[in-house]
DNA sequence: TGCGTTTCTCAGGAAAATCACAGACTCTAG
DNA sequence: CTAGAGTCTGTGATTTTCCTGAGAAACGCA
């Protein structure tokens, strides 16, 4: 399969199948709270969700869905992580998958599965993050053009999500994960307020329960090397949120 | 569902649903005066308004009426707000809600909720607000276009819901949240007198004990923002209230 | 294991927003 | 023309919101 974007006037890029239909992405897990989590936010993001709670139901739920990518947990009550993606590779050889594993679970059978062009990201995640690698992994099943996508522009500041790079006006700035993270969530909406709510649950991950302040940390963190003696592109509209926008304006 | 807008002689903009019936809210909470308050509030929108008192109430009244946002009250006698709307996912997957919360509840109980797209407000909570972010969920959960909807226009003053952005002639002028919301409210009801009852009663909370004339303040504050040095807008219809309208006229 | 980095809490202080109060001003009815 | 009702706005107190330095804890990597 391939895909395609399109920009609506929102400026929100959405990604599309070539006949224009919506993505189709099938989760697998067995607590109900994740597996309504991710179907809440990916159903944002445009994209029509199925899910399961446990293998055979994704074997089953895969065969006649159909998704154009999978993100299965790899502790499910009936049967072990690869066994699922075993069949379910005889369903749909070509469908890439993302997996959830616990933090401290084993590295070696993870990475060797990786290889194959999957990816995982370890619970607890972050919305963001998983969203992200979904968009990765579809954009690279497709036929493998569109690079550019992967990139995100806003005024002379420039995120590219493959390579993790940022820089303005053509110097590279170094960010960390979580500064990376925010970022990329601003800029993915940008001209548009962010509740800090809003932020904690997209970029912070489910199980977090500091401080909300931790959202004006970061973003104090991002001003000092993004906004650094500039011109400022990331506001606070007191008592909403914060957005970014173009310095030109 | 998507939605379309249309502009009413009277020039009050409404949300319409596609085959031109209107759009349909279940308000959800315990207390009758806030479902009484928020019916009516909700009804002068143009909206279906149906209401229930509990979680079992609101999951059979939703079967029926099947609505296009829910408004639902996180602290309801019977059930856990989390719950509710686990159940209410299961019978309308793409609906979007509006939790509301009490203000210190808010750090704990909200991770997660606006995650899928959905939105909360703390009690107490002012009219324009609810109305406001009922009307951002229920455009953003249509097909994901008309960026114009979030941009109320008045003569050659602005004012983007989405960015928070008020410019007159061309010019950005910054706003205090308060002014926002006082702003948008005569915007979306231009030439018409609106008495200071009426703003107190949609701009302020519904529990404001204050002085009065806080209205007169704001309108003052917002004159020297939107008027100042040029032909004013915001108009005295003394002993009646205020009204906006295009400069040339 | 130990060291540098990253994440996050805490708390003080700065800045901004909200609002009460009161006096000045303006309009209009009589 | 004048008095009183209605409206406007300066001053400043209070509250809310935000920013950021300092340091503790967790993490990653050699």
């Amino acid at each position: 399969m391939s895909t395609m974007t399109t920009t609506s006037p929102q400026g929100r890029t959405e990604l599309l199948r070539p006949d224009g239909s919506p993505v189709r992405v099938l989760v697998v897990d067995d607590e109900l709270s994740i597996t309504e989590l991710l179907s809440m936010a990916l159903r944002y993001e445009g994209w029509q969700i199925r899910s399961a709670g446990d293998g055979t139901g994704a074997i089953q739920t895969a065969r006649e869905f159909r998704p154009d990518a999978v993100v299965l947990d790899m502790m499910l009550p009936d049967m072990d992580g690869l066994t699922v993606l075993g069949r379910l590779r005889r369903e749909l050889p070509d469908v890439p998958v993302l997996f959830l594993t616990a933090k401290d679970a084993v590295e070696d059978r993870i990475a060797g599965l990786t290889a194959g062009g999957d990816d995982y990201v370890t619970k607890p995640f972050s919305l963001e993050e998983v969203v992200a690698r979904l968009r990765g992994l579809i954009r690279r099943s497709g036929a493998a053009d569109r690079r550019s996508d992967s990139v995100l522009v806003v005024g002379d500041l420039t995120l590219d999500e493959d390579s993790h790079e940022v820089s303005r006006a053509g110097e590279g700035i170094h960010l960390t994960a979580t500064e990376f993270e925010l970022l990329r969530f601003l800029m993915r909406n940008p001209r548009r307020v962010l509740s800090k709510a809003q932020i904690l649950d997209r970029v912070w991950s489910y199980d977090f329960g500091g401080q909300a302040n931790v959202v004006e940390l970061y973003i104090s963190y991002l001003r000092r090397k993004i906004d650094a003696g500039r011109e400022p592109m990331i506001h606070t509209r007191r008592g909403a949120g914060y957005l970014i926008k173009p310095a030109a304006s």
